[in-house]
RNA sequence: GGGCCUAUAGCUCAGUAGGUUAGAGCGCACCCCUGAUAAGGGUGAGGUGGCUGGUUCGACUCCAGCUAGGCCCA
């Protein structure tokens, strides 16, 4: 019976109420919120509202169409998003057109792959057609994806690299830069499978154990070399390799410049090898009996020229190389630059010749000279017996190693230099130009321009050619007459308009004299008929000029880009490939400013992968905890760098999303009877707590403004959850809960509270829309009718920080209580483990503080108790402070007795009050209840 | 092997132009509350600042090396 009373007066409080659920159950509600956008339009919404505002460009970087998005993939685009609708926000015309990579060898790959044998005989336009259809089903796929992320933009009208429009600025583009004279045609050994007849992409490669001659070689010496000119015996430099076939191709013998080579002298010859390979090599020729008549450095040989072992007509130079190895062979290693990727490499070095005297079935041709006609797999046994025969093979023995092979029929693969198109970085000064161009970027975080100087200033020409079908043909005609290569003003426009028209699928289906305009002949020799180019340009190519196809063709976007926003692979890929393209082209980088970030990598700092059991994804976040998780565990990381996630980490994510949203949803509950526009409180008749409040809400919102600013999200963050749990959930809202629980509904004291709870919830939705944009947009729809003047709050104004609720005095005044305060919740806390309290509205305080600080505490009378949430706070001198007393550490003279508040428990506050019972019609009632009681009625 | 980057409590992050006992929140432990309740409040315990040297009166902060990890090359 006695429980009746408390009951009734419980309904006599104003307690929150709200629709604004606890449990956010974000897997189901995101997918509705999401159909809301879409019914509004909302992206149509923002584009009329900030239209004519300044512009601000974020260009999207356009990932691969081929499979799922990853959790990497997920973070560059949610970093995006906070950044475009933060902008938008704060004032700029945002349009965001996200787009993606459609050709390439992946696709190709994966199509070849479903095809099985099929893909033999199909025609290059048919396997297009598939290519397509499979690149776009991935759009559509990603597409869904990136959009269930909360990731605004103009999705169902992105740009694509299959697009007939995108694929002619590629043709466009490859024109200005051949008019330039960048580009240009070179010899270059690749990948090729003599079964298949094809070239091979580094991804279709597989490494198998295989079986190989190993052989050491005698090049017989004609240079005079100083350290033994007195020697008359024949000479020879001993070579070793494990590609006899590849010999015909030999121009060079590469050796260490820092290693010790010796001359020996044995059995009437000299031999000229690695001093660290000697003892093993001797045994393995044979010769037990050798003296060594001189020794000198690597780099003393270079320039010395051989014979040539199977064309004595030919020579071989010696050149030096970092990479000769010392653990096995000679320490001289034979040199064909079209035969292999470093051999090439220092055949650039040393302007070599590249031979190529193997043709596209694995035959050497004429160049070959007595081997001519010979399959390079039945070559390697003829040359031994030739080099035997000669007297120039000391050694050959077999070895297994792991072989490249194809992938398709597994096949060994060889290396056969083709001809491949290049951009040049130096011819015209690209190189140069670059380098100044990215002097005048923006590059986030500062390192980033350490790190993209260095890959200009040391990359190679840029390969732009691929042996492939999925792409866009390298426009260019050769005249069947003269074979000169034929690319003028009127053949790329020819192009362009042939491809806007019907695509780059038409180079495919048509002629070279269908393309060309009616009656064209080559400039130089006036021939008439033509070939075209078969090789397609490189994927970077094609999304390196995405700022010329998208940004100056798109009415809502322009050029430069404010900012491109790319993982730190793309200092490489594509950051570089624009940026080359644009200068090429322009003369300028395509972007103002350029932001980084790092990798996704799991909670031990290790990268994702099948094998180590920790890839984390994406879909399986959002459809067990939600979008709004992952957003928030973005914005929770320095992305600056590495960035981990993992189960913990993300469960830690959740909780702090609980702790956001139930603060938002105590603020909603106590604002269900507020209707701004008339209960507002001016902010003179605030308590200096509520102003306090507000203080410290306006600080951070200019903080967190000027974080926004930096895409420093991760402080956003913290100083806001920071602030949600410290000032706020145990401090404000906590103090607050009396006032707004207890007093009238109407009073100035409640609506006070109200006033300024309504501020800090408005400021904190929309600060925090860019982030959490699904769960904002569900407060949002919370809010007070009244307030709510646009329909989302993504379409609403980044709240202006109101420089009059900046209070320093007041706040150095309320740093003391709150140091106070603390104080006093330890000693509660004594208290408390005493079992002398439990709620700590059961306490009286008497505080004994120095005489300045009794003047100061004074002033706030029964607002103490208030704030410390207790029954009373009464003050006295420190020397009387009794023995039992606490004696804080922190703050000097100040001890606080705690014991049990005198009179007896408000049943409707709960405070203990003497006043209780002394309303006669309220006996168990504080004098402020009864009161509040009387004027309801 | 080279270039760029990272390494502060179990987790996410602060901090210092080098200077008293290195901070916050979460998590954890314990307690309170049951009128934010699959909530809320309080107290407390957690750090050889990756390791080793060096510079300095003094280094988490500067330098070198090493280790681990990431991206990009070779």
């Amino acid at each position: 019976m006695s429980e009746q009373p408390k009951q009734d007066y419980k309904v006599t409080l104003n307690l929150p109420k709200t629709d604004f659920p606890m449990k956010a159950n974000l897997p189901q509600r995101e997918p509705e919120t999401l159909k809301r956008w879409q019914d509004m339009n909302i992206y149509d919404q923002i584009r009329k509202k900030t239209s004519g505002k300044p512009k601000f460009i974020l260009h999207d970087g356009p990932p691969y169409a081929n499979g799922n998005i990853h959790v990497g993939t997920a973070m560059n685009k949610i970093l995006k998003d906070i950044i475009v609708r933060y902008k938008t926000m704060s004032g700029f015309d945002s349009p965001f057109v996200p787009g993606w990579d459609c050709h390439g060898q992946p696709i190709e790959h994966n199509v070849e792959k479903q095809l099985g044998e099929r893909a033999k005989t199909i025609s290059q336009v048919e396997f297009r057609k598939l290519c397509r259809d499979y690149a776009l089903d991935f759009v559509n796929k990603q597409r869904e994806q990136f959009m269930r992320l909360g990731v605004v933009g103009d999705w169902f009208n992105p740009y694509l690299t299959l697009e007939h429009e995108y694929e002619a600025t590629n043709v466009k583009v490859f024109g200005e830069l051949y008019k330039r004279g960048l580009v240009y045609k070179r010899r270059k050994p690749i990948h090729w499978c003599i079964e298949d007849q094809t070239a091979l992409a580094e991804a279709e490669i597989e490494y198998r154990e295989e079986t190989s001659p190993s052989i050491y070689v005698k090049f017989p010496l004609k240079s005079e070399f100083e350290p033994i000119k007195d020697f008359n015996e024949p000479k020879f430099v001993v070579i070793w390799t494990t590609t006899p076939w590849t010999l015909p191709a030999n121009v060079a013998i590469a050796v260490h410049p820092d290693a010790w080579y010796v001359a020996v002298r044995a059995a009437g010859q000299i031999l000229i090898l690695a001093e660290a390979r000697l003892e093993e090599v001797a045994k393995e020729i044979g010769i037990s009996e050798y003296e060594i008549v001189a020794r000198f450095k690597g780099s003393n040989m270079e320039f010395l020229i051989c014979e040539h072992p199977l064309f004595a007509e030919k020579e071989s130079i010696v050149v030096l190389a970092d990479y000769v190895g010392l653990d096995t062979g000679t320490g001289a290693v034979h040199t064909a630059p079209g035969h292999g990727q470093e051999d090439y490499m220092t055949g650039l070095k040393y302007d070599l010749p590249a031979p190529m005297p193997v043709d596209a079935t694995g035959r050497f041709t004429k160049e070959a000279g007595q081997f001519a006609g010979m399959y390079i797999i039945d070559a390697n046994k003829a040359i031994i017996d030739y080099l035997k025969g000669k007297d120039l093979l000391p050694f050959s023995t077999e070895i297994t190693h792991a072989y490249p092979c194809c992938w398709r029929c597994k096949n060994p693969v060889i290396f056969r230099a083709t001809e491949q198109w290049f951009i040049s970085m130096d011819i015209n000064n690209l190189r140069g130009a670059a380098l100044d161009s990215i002097g005048k970027v923006n590059w986030i975080p500062d390192w980033s321009v350490r790190r993209i100087v260095g890959m200009v200033e040391a990359r190679p020409d840029w390969c732009i050619s691929r042996q492939r079908s999925w792409g866009v043909p390298i426009p260019v005609f050769y005249c069947a007459d003269c074979q000169d290569e034929v690319v003028t003003d009127e053949t790329i426009g020819a192009v362009i308009e042939l491809f806007k028209e019907k695509g780059a699928d038409a180079w495919f289906a048509m002629s070279a004299e269908e393309i060309l305009p009616n009656g064209f002949t080559c400039p130089k020799c006036g021939g008439k008929t033509f070939e075209k180019e078969t090789d397609i340009l490189d994927v970077w190519f094609e999304s390196g000029v995405s700022n010329e196809a998208v940004l100056k063709t798109r009415p809502e976007l322009s050029w430069p880009a404010d900012l491109y926003t790319e993982g730190s692979d793309q200092h490489r890929g594509w950051f570089q490939s624009s940026l080359m393209t644009s200068v090429g082209v322009h003369d300028m980088a395509p972007y103002k400013s350029v932001l980084t970030h790092g990798f996704v990598v799991d909670g031990e700092g290790r990268k994702m992968s099948k094998s180590l059991g920790n890839v984390v994804d994406p879909l399986d976040v959002i459809s067990k905890s939600g979008a709004d998780i992952l957003r928030l565990w973005v914005a929770s990381s320095d992305y600056t760098v590495d960035v981990a996630i993992s189960p913990d980490i993300l469960k830690h994510v959740g909780e702090a999303y609980r702790r956001i949203r139930n603060t938002f949803r105590f603020i909603l509950g106590n604002l269900y009877d507020f209707r701004p526009g008339v209960d507002s409180v001016d902010y003179d008749q605030l308590q200096e707590l509520d102003k306090w409040a507000l203080h410290e809400a306006t600080g951070l919102l200019k903080n967190i403004t000027e974080a926004y600013n930096d895409y420093r999200f991760h402080a956003v963050y913290h100083s806001v959850y920071s602030f949600f749990t410290n000032e706020l959930s145990s401090l404000y809202l906590d103090i607050l809960k009396d006032r707004l629980y207890a007093s009238a509904a109407d009073s100035v004291d409640r609506r006070a509270a109200q006033t300024v709870l309504f501020e800090i919830l408005v400021t904190f939705v929309k600060a925090l829309a860019p982030i959490l944009a699904f769960t904002c947009e569900e407060v949002w729809s919370n809010l007070p009718e009244e307030v709510r003047d646009v329909e989302s709050v993504h379409l609403s104004d980044w709240p202006v920080a109101n420089e009059k609720y900046l209070n320093p005095k007041l706040d150095a005044d309320w740093n003391k209580i709150l140091k106070v305060r603390a104080e006093v919740a330890k000693a509660l806390e004594i208290a408390r483990n005493e079992k002398k309290i439990g709620n700590s509205l059961e306490a009286q305080v008497e505080l004994y503080v120095s005489e300045q600080l009794q003047e100061f505490l004074g002033k706030y009378g029964d607002m103490l108790a208030q704030v410390m949430i207790v029954s009373s706070v009464k003050i006295y001198p420190y020397f009387e402070a009794p023995e039992s007393a606490y004696k804080s550490e922190l703050l000097q003279n100040l001890a606080i007795k705690v014991s049990p508040a005198p009179g007896a428990k408000c049943e409707r506050c709960w405070r203990f009050e003497e006043t209780v019972g002394g309303v006669p019609e309220h006996p168990g009632l504080c004098a402020r209840c009864a009161a509040v009681l009387e004027t309801r009625v």
